[in-house]
DNA sequence: TATATTTGACTGAACGTTCATTTATAGAAT
DNA sequence: ATTCTATAAATGAACGTTCAGTCAAATATA
């Protein structure tokens, strides 16, 4: 019975479909100012056909994330649990972040315009979900950084700075991708990223 | 004729009342989600009145980021036009960003969310604008690197990239700081800020 | 009294969501 | 094979709401 039919096969793709499109209309205008229309016209579908696949425009919008997110999360946590020293895994997790936003520049852009309001309250059940997962990936690397510095390898700052820091830099640099047009590979950058981090820009005395 | 009478000096105060009140509305939503009569409300007037002193949202909205983005421009020129040695600009210009930032979580939230999507193309010449002065903002912090770098203080890293890093470290620590409820000062954080950057996160071998 | 300021009801357009209807499909009956 | 039937998928017109922007009237000021 795990037998899919073809309509059933072509319903999941149609939701598939639609969740790319609603991507890309999102990343461009933020999701306030999208609307259901524009994403209908950019999946091909008519306006009702989103209500059959997705109850709202929230939840067509958080069904997005939470599959984006849980996806980097694993990744993510992968890294952190090989057992190798913590210089190779934060290595790696550059190596992950870069990689991740390579492949969706559009997710990149969405988070990156929407997580800054997390901040302020909110009454959205969904919100909250998706800041507590946002939440839960830099505790990750916060756990990284935590050895890092029991092992002597990293200096004695609190490792929730070090975690932030190292994330506001990959954000910067994929920002600065993306704006320049994303010709060479975001992944190249990955040395320069690590070398910031670890030595710091000023040459030695 | 310089002699200002009350009124003029009342209708000033109206306008400055009714963009802080903006600001603070935007700060929370976002500019899509925000709506003239919550900022009419906060501001303590009619949404008549918004008319009688802007032209319109986007003209509202702008009004605020460019005196803001005018400010923070002047403050980081007299900061670069100094003739202090590369280093001591650096140390400068962290200290300004931050200051700045703690004078105005509002405007910080504002910038944060709405940067990201000026990659995304526009039509309005207002948004336009905006990117422009983005744009000359880094640019002087670009110059300052490309000093450091010539004075071989700096690595021979592109300095587009070392000023990307240096923005994306201070955006990072200035969101965790408003995330974290923004006890202490956030100018505490500068010597945290300025070892990541300039000497980075591992201990030296 | 004349002028400047402020108001809030109003307008028309745009939006999210619903639903009666149409179209397409899969299986049953002939 | 062909027709019939039941079900699922897709449509787009219609609905109620919200919102940016307007304006005639009211109020305050000089």
């Amino acid at each position: 019975m795990a037998a899919e039919t073809r309509r059933e096969r072509e319903k999941a793709m149609h939701r598939r479909e639609i969740l790319e499109a609603a991507k890309r209309v999102f990343a461009q205008k933020g999701f306030a100012a999208t609307t259901i229309d524009e994403i209908a016209q950019e999946a091909e579908f008519s306006k009702g056909a989103m209500y059959v696949y997705f109850d709202s425009k929230e939840d067509l919008f958080f069904s997005l994330i939470q599959e984006k997110l849980d996806d980097i999360e694993e990744r993510l946590r992968e890294v952190v649990e090989s057992s190798d020293d913590p210089e190779t895994k934060i290595r790696d997790l550059v190596e992950t972040h870069l990689t991740f936003f390579e492949e969706d520049k559009d997710f990149f852009q969405i988070i990156a315009s929407e997580q800054p309001r997390l901040g302020a309250e909110t009454e959205s059940r969904l919100r909250e979900n998706m800041r507590e997962r946002c939440t839960r990936g830099l505790d990750l690397i916060e756990k990284v950084m935590q050895d890092g510095v029991s092992a002597g390898m990293l200096k004695e700052i609190a490792p929730r700075l070090l975690a932030t820091g190292l994330v506001g830099i990959i954000h910067a640099f994929t920002a600065n991708w993306i704006l320049t047009g994303g010709e060479e590979a975001l992944t190249e950058r990955k040395p320069v990223i690590l070398e910031l981090f670890l030595d710091g820009a000023r040459v030695r005395s």
